[in-house]
DNA sequence: GTCATTCTGTGATGGGCATCACGATTTTGC
DNA sequence: GCAAAATCGTGATGCCCATCACAGAATGAC
C-alpha cells in the first residue's frame, strides 16, 4: 500500500490532481479512500441508486460498460492510471448509468462526493481541469457517433485499437488487450467480424500477437482508417 | 430588442443563468453582445479555430450538427431556449467540432471566453451548474450510442421525435420540425425510411402532421418505443 | 405568375454485417 | 489434473437498411 507521499509523487505530470496544491491534495487524500481491485472487481454497478463517490485511478485499468435495453453490452471506454470516472453521477444526483469494472489488478482512490465537490468548488484550476475533463469526454463520444453510424466495420475497429494504444510508450503496446467479444462491444461489431478483421490484419503486418496481447506494428494506417473511415 | 432587465425577466426558472446573483448577471449581460438571427444563420462554423464564445439562446431554435469524414451530416442535437451551446471549444480551446445554424429566427446572447470563465469560476453555483450541464450531454450521449448500436429503424426514429418535444406544453408539438432529411441526420437513419415510418404512423394515429410541422398524437407509445426498442 | 429548388412518397435492388452453427483451443475453478 | 467455461476461427445464411430511381408536391426567388 502507498502511503500519501508516495501516491502524490507518483502522480502523472498531467494529472487532473496536479492542479491542486499540495494542501488541497492532502485534505482531499485523507479524505479519500484507497482500494485495491482484483480483475473482475465490480467498483459501480449500473443502477446502484447511491452515486456518493467518484473514483480515480491510480494503477491498473478499468472497464466502463452498460448494458442497453436490448441486452447487448456497451463499451464505453477503458481508463489508463491517471484519469478520473464516475464524477457524474456526483454532478447530477442522478443513478450509476453505466458499470465501473477492473480488467487487472487495479489501485483506485474512492472520493467520497463531499470531499470532490468542495475541493473542486474551492479551486478554480481544478474546476476547469474537470470541466475540460468532461469536454472531452463530450468529443470523444461525438466521435464515437460518428464512426458508428458513417464507418463500416474496419474503421470502427480500428478506431477502438488507437484509443487502447498505450501513449506512454511508442511501441505499440495496448492499456489493456480485451478479448474479441468485448473489442466488438466497445467498437460496435460482432465477435465473428472482429476475428475476421484480426486475422487479416496479422497476415498484412498491421497488428501482431503474442498469447492474448495485441500489437500495433503499423499505427500509423490504423490512425489513417480511423480518421478518414476509409476502407482500402 | 430585449433590455437587459427584460432578458432578466424572461430567464426561465431552471436556466443555467439562474444560479448568478442580479449583480453577476448584469455583470456577464454588460459584456456579452445580443444578436438575432434569421432562419438559417451559421453562428459556428466546424473548423473555426477560433472558439472565443459560447452561446446562450434565448428564443428560437438552433442545431448542432457537424459533418463525417464520409461526407454525410450528423445532427448532434436541436436547442431550445434557456439552453447554454458552444462552451465546450472555450474549456479545452480546440477548434470548433460542430456548427450552430439557427433554424428558425432566434435572438441569441454571445459569451466571451474571458467573461464566461470569470463568472464560472467566481460562482460556485453556477461551476456545478455548467457541470452538470455538461454531464447530461455525456448521458445524452450515451444513449445516443446505444439507440445507434442495438436499435432497429422505429425506435431511433422513436427517440429522435421524443428528444424534440416541446416540454413547456403536454401536447405533443415539437421544439422544430425537422425536414425528413435532417431528421434522418438527426435519428441516423435515410431520408427515404424516415418518410415510410412516418407515414405509417400516421396511419396509425401516432402522430398528425398539419402542413409542415409533426404533432405527437401518442407520445407514450413512442417513449416506450424509444425506451425499449421492441418494435412491434 | 413561373421556374428552380427543395421536399416528399414509394418501389426495386443489393450489400454489409449480424446471426447461426460448430469445432478447436485456451483458460479457469477447485 | 480435469472438467467446465470462456475464447477463438471460419463458413453459410439471411435480413435490415442504405442506395438508386423517379415522379409528384410544395416552397421560394424575383
Amino acid at each position: 500500500m502507498k502511503s500519501t507521499d508516495a501516491i502524490i509523487e507518483s502522480l502523472a505530470p498531467d494529472s487532473l490532481l496536479r492542479a491542486l496544491s499540495r494542501e488541497q491534495l492532502e485534505a482531499l487524500l485523507a479524505q479519500s479512500s484507497r482500494r485495491e481491485l482484483e480483475k473482475g472487481d465490480v467498483l459501480i454497478n449500473q443502477g446502484d441508486e447511491e452515486g456518493d463517490f467518484a473514483v480515480y485511478l491510480l494503477s491498473g485499468a478499468l472497464k466502463i460498460s452498460f448494458v442497453s435495453a436490448s441486452g447487448r453490452e456497451i463499451i464505453l471506454n477503458y481508463c489508463a492510471p491517471n484519469e478520473l470516472v464516475g464524477e457524474i453521477a456526483l454532478l447530477d444526483s442522478g443513478p450509476r448509468t453505466a458499470s465501473v469494472t477492473a480488467v487487472v489488478p487495479s489501485e483506485v482512490l474512492l472520493l467520497p462526493t463531499r470531499a470532490f465537490l468542495e475541493t473542486v468548488s474551492t479551486n478554480p484550476a481544478s474546476v476547469v481541469g474537470v470541466m475540460r475533463e468532461l469536454a472531452r469526454r463530450v468529443r470523444q463520444l461525438n466521435l464515437v457517433v460518428e464512426s458508428d453510424r458513417t464507418f463500416s466495420m474496419g474503421p470502427r475497429l480500428a478506431r477502438a485499437l488507437v484509443r487502447l494504444l498505450d501513449r506512454s510508450g511508442d511501441d505499440g503496446s495496448l492499456i489493456y488487450s480485451p478479448s474479441q467479444n468485448d473489442l466488438g462491444a466497445f467498437a460496435g461489431l460482432a465477435r465473428e467480424n472482429v476475428s475476421r478483421l484480426l486475422t487479416e490484419w496479422e497476415t498484412q503486418g498491421i497488428i501482431a500477437r503474442e498469447g492474448r496481447s495485441l500489437i500495433v506494428r503499423d499505427a500509423e494506417y490504423l490512425e489513417m482508417l480511423a480518421e478518414f473511415g476509409d476502407d482500402a
